[in-house]
DNA sequence: CTCATTGGCGTTTTT
DNA sequence: CGCCAATGAG
């Protein structure tokens, strides 16, 4: 009620300042505006999907659409905006921020700020602490990162005896990801087996019993993983009247990306706004790249019908990210998809060069020329940080990362291997972890066995003696250890009492890293790279209040990769930024460079079983090359060693272009270092042609 | 019961 | 190569 009130304090402003309207073209305009008018004050505005092609100005529009509803006195309290990475979120409620400021000419905006915007994952924690009481779990819950999640399953198979009785169970990472793949697709394991992971079909008793096992371990432990987030959160929007609570807090819901949410997501946004009344979301299907996350491209295909009468949709078919030329070879691209999407993308910047694609000998040769032509952008005036190199799969960019090192050239790394997977740091936060929840047994196991003379065993029986204390961790202190181990033991014993009784965070990193430091010496090599890592660590945790909130903002929003041994870039120096496609998602720079555009690596041979998986792809391709203003390359070296070889060992293979560029398209491209420079020894008979023969597929296959 | 070694096998994308 | 199960020494 109090946004009612609000509303008509600002909504006579607004009307003279509406300029920020003005700065958005008629798609967009509509897309800001539906709904939202006068009187009705923007508290039932009825929903709408915005289809959003790649560059068509996504994130302005909606958040111009959130300040527009704030305008028009909605309360920004009762606005839920729900984003795709953490980072979105801080950038879309800074731009809404921006835009009321201006509109209202500097003056706050009387109620208030976003309170309730980030991922699904991070409102659903946040939810389900707020409301923990009323559906019986530990307000004190701990989250598990999928690597912890996946620890768990194999302690619980391994109780089950999973792993001795039948040779070839699944290992811990794949249960994981079937049950993942189950609750989010909430589809019975009977169904999502066959569906998604065909090999495992076999095993469809001993999972299930493993994947109950799972749940009660969780439940025992007071831990939630990823999944939880959402499969508690849904579940609770079925209790009549906590879900009226719950669905009553917000007027307003929009959500980002949807075309990569799935069915769990959705179920979850249509018991908030059953009638669609107050929704908004907004997202491209032809930038669906999530399936693997159980996303359905679905979600938003379906989207209009679900209501009657059906949302509103609006097409913003206007790129103004790219150049024309550079657009015309993205949508070659996607104009060989099967499906037909919903929209055609035009540019209006003229000029420009055409994409190129450059042939390369081989993976070191790709290193180079990428080297060189960031060289010479950088020359020509655009700093690194303008410029992107992107790729399939994480690895692929470890030869390049080598050389910038080598070559003092600073970088970031988005994607792949993060500072959190790094073993000494999941020791330290394990540490901090079990302090703060002694009922976690994947922390206690894994701080325990840390002791030298500590192993599966021994960490059983203590766990089990706290355990029977009530889960005191005072409980170690008693606990009589094996002799080998006696000596660590009492410095074990006497740092997590003390943490578990400290009330002050303050230091706390510290005191347990002055136990944690001759461990570090005991464990690894590269003791000095590791020690930094845990610097940052306590230099990280200075900016959270408390040990639960750094854990839990830990686990939902992980930093990005540093590792390297120059460190992070400091904030005001100049950085190339390398990425995975995936965590390039919604984000551009002047120029990019993608590594590896072979059919092996895009699309990934690992990716080509079904007609789907070839087809999202297909799309990840997309999404890479609409990241690029200016300047695109797609890089293709033609030849690749062979991995898993000995050192020094010449095996290699072939890679034809990918299969997404068909030879018809070349004429939208601009060609470097055509087959006539392949390099000398390559022998001509071997040369590329444009036939699409997997061979790093039929390498592996020759063995089956 | 722990810990080091060996050999086989699979190898992506992320909240 | 890196993960994991099996094996054997202490």
């Amino acid at each position: 009620m109090s946004g009612i009130s609000t509303a008509q304090g600002v909504a006579t402003p607004v009307r003279e300042t509406s300029s920020y309207l003005d700065e958005l073209n008629p798609a967009q305009h509509a897309a800001v505006t539906f709904g939202v008018d006068g009187q009705q004050a923007a508290r039932k505005t009825p929903p709408l999907l915005v289809i959003a092609g790649a560059g068509s100005g996504k994130t302005k529009t909606l958040a111009h659409r959130v300040a527009h509803l704030i305008l028009n006195g909605a309360d920004p309290r009762r606005i839920l905006l729900l984003t795709f990475a953490r980072r979105m979120a801080a950038e879309m409620t800074r731009r809404v921020e921006g835009i009321c400021a201006r509109a209202l000419a500097g003056r706050a905006v009387p109620a208030g700020a976003i309170e309730w915007s980030g991922t699904f994952h991070a409102v659903g924690a946040k939810l389900l602490r707020m409301h923990a009481q009323s559906i019986g779990i530990d307000p004190g819950f701990s989250i598990l990162d999928r690597s912890d999640a996946a620890d768990l399953m194999d302690l619980v198979r391994d109780e089950l005896g999973l792993s001795q009785a039948h040779g070839r169970f699944p290992k811990k990472a794949t249960c994981l990801a079937i049950y993942s793949y189950a609750v989010n697709a909430q589809v019975p394991l009977h169904d999502a087996l066959p569906r998604a992971f065909p090999w495992c079909a076999d095993w469809e008793e001993p999972l299930k019993g493993l994947f109950a096992a799972y749940v009660a371990a969780k439940q025992a432990q007071s831990v939630l993983d990823y999944d939880d987030l959402l499969l508690y959160w849904s579940q609770m929007m079925e209790v009549g009247e906590l879900a009226r609570f719950v669905a009553g807090r917000f007027d307003h819901v929009l959500v980002d990306e949807y075309q990569d949410t799935n069915a769990l997501q959705a179920s979850i946004l249509l018991a908030l706004k059953p009638d669609g009344a107050g929704l908004t979301v907004v997202g491209d299907d032809a930038q669906s790249i999530y399936s693997f996350r159980s996303a359905r491209v679905e979600n938003i295909l379906e989207f209009p019908g679900r209501f009657d009468p059906p949302a509103k949709v609006i097409t913003l078919e206007q790129n103004y990210r790219a150049t024309q030329p550079i657009l015309e070879g993205c949508n070659r691209i996607i104009g060989h998809a099967a499906d037909r999407y919903t929209k055609n993308l035009y540019s209006r910047r003229p000029g420009g060069s055409r994409p190129v694609i450059a042939m390369v000998a081989d993976e070191a040769a790709q290193v180079e020329y990428v080297i060189e032509r960031i060289l010479a952008n950088r020359e020509a005036g655009m700093e690194l940080r303008e410029q992107a190199v992107l790729f399939r799969a994480s690895h692929h960019s470890g030869q390049l990362e080598v050389e910038l090192t080598r070559r003092n050239i600073p970088f970031v790394k988005f994607g792949g291997l993060k500072f959190l997977e790094a073993s000494h740091v999941k020791d330290l936060l394990a540490i901090l972890r079990w302090a703060e929840n002694p009922r976690d047994r994947v922390a206690g196991f894994r701080v325990l066995k840390l002791l030298p003379g500590v192993g599966p065993a021994t960490a059983r029986r203590a766990l089990a003696a706290v355990e029977s204390d009530g889960h005191g961790l005072a409980a170690l202190g008693r606990f009589r250890p094996p002799p080998g181990a006696a000596q660590m033991w009492s410095g074990l014993a006497g740092t997590m009492q003390c943490l578990t009784a400290s009330t002050l965070w303050e230091g706390q990193i510290e005191r347990l890293r002055r136990w944690y430091d001759p461990m570090l010496e005991l464990l690894y090599d590269a003791a000095r790279v590791r020690r930094g890592d845990l610097e940052q660590l306590e230099r990280m945790a200075l900016q959270h209040a408390s040990r639960a909130s750094f854990l839990t903002d830990l686990a939902l929003d992980p930093p990005v990769a540093a590792g390297d041994e120059a460190g992070p870039p400091l904030r005001d120096e100049d950085w190339l930024v390398l990425s995975t496609i995936h965590s390039a998602k919604g984000q551009e720079w002047r120029a990019v460079v993608i590594l590896n555009v072979v059919d092996g690596c895009i699309p990934s041979d690992l990716a080509t079983g079904t007609a789907a998986e070839i087809e999202e792809e297909r799309r990840l391709l997309y999404v890479a090359m609409t990241r690029a203003r200016d300047d695109l390359v797609l890089m293709q070296p033609l030849r690749f060693y062979v991995r898993g070889q000995a050192l020094g060992a010449d095996r290699h293979v072939y890679a034809p272009r990918s299969r997404f560029i068909a030879d018809a398209d070349l004429e939208a491209f601009e060609l470097e270092g055509m087959p006539g420079h392949a390099p000398a020894e390559a022998d001509p008979a071997c040369a590329p042609t444009a036939a699409n023969v997997d061979l790093m597929a039929r390498m592996r296959q020759m063995w089956r």
